[in-house]
Formats: structure tokens, C-alpha cells, sequence
DNA sequence: TTTCTCTGTTGACCTAAATCAACAGAATTT
DNA sequence: AAATTCTGTTGATTTAGGTCAACAGAGAAA
């Protein structure tokens, strides 16, 4: 139930096992099963979720009606809305099980308190955000600056894992592209290997 | 001299002004005349750079030559290549004074030094990566998801300081237009008004 | 002064991606 | 098994924004 957790952790800092021991017990798992959702739109997201098992996905829909995917979540990764987590403000993401999943989830409180007793998961916490704060740059500069087919094939090999698990409609949202777009670029490119 | 950090500092966690003095010690005052480089493309970023007057901007360019313009930084804000600056790798972006400026200029070393002795500048830190992670998280979705006039009407909002101060043609690079694009927007928009 | 460089505007034209629409195989649901 | 939803493809057409080129005013520099 935890392995995924602890490895994550232990990429990331020293822990002992007694420490590990106690940090479990400030997490609640949770299952969820396919299209279930973590946060609905509108409501505050009291939780940081890992995931244990399955993959999960944050969207929100625009004024037109159109659904833009902001993050998967596999394995061994985090996904919650930072800012309404943060600031207890309405999130305006939903957040959705695509496949049956198992999560651990952390309230503001366990987190903490957690930081209390065990100061290396503040570091922790601190990296992953940096991890993430950098692949969003990364992000910005690739919507900004590259065509349809460059952001698709570095998607591919940034995160093999995910578009083998996901609709490709949900790799076009993602994308800022439209399904129809992606289904040409990929033809465009299998034609020219 | 410290008056822009004092109050950056004061707006996020209570310090005293004993720490406050402790803190000073640990920043190199550095000033740019306009044009000037704090970082170049290709050197590994050492420096946290805290504006205390002026404005510098961070900026790469692509394989056909273009300069993309990652971020503006005014009076209280930071800037620096985190990406760079935490792994020590070569930097693909440039960081440039658009005015005089006077900096504030926090290497890693000091940056650890200073958390040890004053916890509560670890929080200041964490909140600034927060903050800057969310409004990441939001020029995402503006770049997949907004036309360039929505993208123009928003950066005007959200950062009039800015606009009013940096020729057009970089606030159109900000948001990944050509500058005629710009221009044509903010006609259209004047001509609807 | 006179030359530059920098900046913003406008026109004519082009292109990447969006839109609209139809279709078909897979996968669920009943 | 039949019906429905989900998913991906393809074609025809439109459109937002890019490209190329010329121009003009504002500063800065010589």
C-alpha cells in the first residue's frame, strides 16, 4: 500500500524505517474507481493525493464548454490543486480517476504536523515542488514556441508511461490541441519514418 | 537599499528587525546598467537575484534565432534560472537588466546559511515558489487555451506595472505573439472601445 | 546637425490548426 | 444480442495568427 510512497520519498531524502513508520499513519487511503473524482469543480481541495496505483487526471472546463486536461498523475506521482489547497479557495479543477485507482491522501493538518515530527518531509515537499515548478516552465515554453507536432512527439518521450494509458483525445487536451490535430500530426509522422 | 525586500519579506512571515539585520549580511548588492547581463545563456545561474529597483527579464532563443521572454521582474519581485540555479547545469536562458537596476544577489551557500539561522526565511522562500507555481499553473492554461487578445487584455490586468514600462514588442514575445499580432490586437481592441 | 538604432504600424499574403461533418471499429451498458 | 457511448480517422472549409515588406516617428549617438 505504501511502497510507492516510501520510494518516492526515499529518491528524494534520507529517512529511517521508524521514521517511514510514522509517517504512515498520517495518511488516509482511498480508492477510487474509474471516473470517480478527488475534487469537483467549485469545491476546496482539502487534499494532496499520491498516487499508490492507477492514474489520475486534473481538467478544468472554459466558458465555451471545452475541457483542457492540466495534469496526469501515474504512479508515484502527486496531484492536487495547489491553490485551493493553499489558500482554501473554490478550485476551479475537477480532479478524476481514469483507471480504478488507490491513493494517499494528506490533509493541510496531517501535513503539518508531519513537517513537525519528521523535518525532512518538508524537504521533500520542497523538491517535488521545485520539480514541478520547472517542468511547468518547460511547459510554457513549449506551448509558447512549439507547433503541433513538436509538443507531441516530446510529450512521447517525456512521459512514455502516460500516453500509453490514455486516450489520445486526453493527450490532445493536454496539448492545447484538438483531437482531429493530433490524429493528423501522428499520421503525418508515421508516414515520414 | 533593503526597503523592497524588508517589505517583500514582511508581507509573507513576521521576523524581527534583529533578523532582519542578520539577513542583510548575506545578500551582495550588485547594480546593472540597462543591457547588462546578471546570467548568460549557456553559465550555470549562482545567484537568487532580488529586485530592489528597475526591471530585468529572463528570456531564451529557439533553433530559428527567436528570443522568447520567460519573465519580467520589477521592483520586489526575484529572478534567477531555478532549473539552473538548484542543479547546477548550464543555463538555457539569459538574464537581462532593461533598465538600471540595483539587485539584491542571494548565491546557494548564503541562501542555506540564511534558512539555518532564520527558519522563518525558509516559509518566505516556500511561499514565493508556491506562489510562482500557481501563477505558472495559470499562464498554462492562458497559453493552451486563450486567443491573443484575451492573452493581451490579461497580462494588462495582472501586471500593469509591467506594460506601462517595457516596449510592446517583449510583452508580445511574454506572450508568444509577433509583435504585429500585438499590434493589430490592441487596435482592435481600441477601435471597439 | 545627421546618422543610427529602436519601436510600432499597416498592407498583402500564407499557413498551421480549428471547425464542421461524416464515418467506423471498440468497448460498455442494457 | 442489441443499443449506446467512446474513440480515432478522414475530408472540406475557415480562420487566427504568422510572414514578409515597407514605412515613419522617437531617441540616442556621432
Amino acid at each position: 500500500m505504501f511502497q510507492q510512497l516510501f520510494d518516492s520519498i526515499q529518491e528524494k531524502v534520507t529517512v529511517t524505517p521508524a521514521e517511514m513508520d510514522i509517517c504512515k499513519t498520517f495518511f488516509i487511503p482511498k480508492k477510487l474507481r474509474k471516473k470517480q473524482t478527488l475534487l469537483q469543480e467549485g469545491d476546496i481541495c482539502i487534499h494532496n493525493a499520491f498516487v499508490e496505483k492507477g492514474i489520475m487526471r486534473s481538467f478544468f472546463t472554459d466558458e465555451k464548454g471545452n475541457e483542457h486536461i492540466v495534469q496526469f498523475a501515474i504512479e508515484g506521482w502527486w496531484i492536487t490543486d495547489l491553490s485551493s489547497f493553499l489558500t482554501k479557495s473554490n478550485s476551479i479543477y475537477t480532479i478524476e480517476a481514469l483507471e480504478d485507482c488507490e491513493l494517499l491522501l494528506l490533509t493541510m493538518e496531517a501535513r503539518e504536523t508531519l513537517i513537525d515530527k519528521i523535518p525532512m518531509f518538508e524537504r521533500y515537499q520542497r523538491l517535488l515542488l521545485q520539480n514541478a515548478y520547472i517542468a511547468n516552465q518547460a511547459r510554457i515554453n513549449s506551448a509558447l514556441t512549439e507547433t503541433a507536432e513538436e509538443k507531441y512527439v516530446k510529450v512521447g518521450l517525456a512521459y512514455p508511461g502516460i500516453i500509453k494509458r490514455v486516450p489520445q483525445h486526453m493527450i490532445a487536451s493536454y496539448l492545447g490541441l484538438k483531437p482531429e490535430t493530433l490524429s493528423r500530426v501522428r499520421k503525418q509522422i508515421s508516414t515520414r519514418i
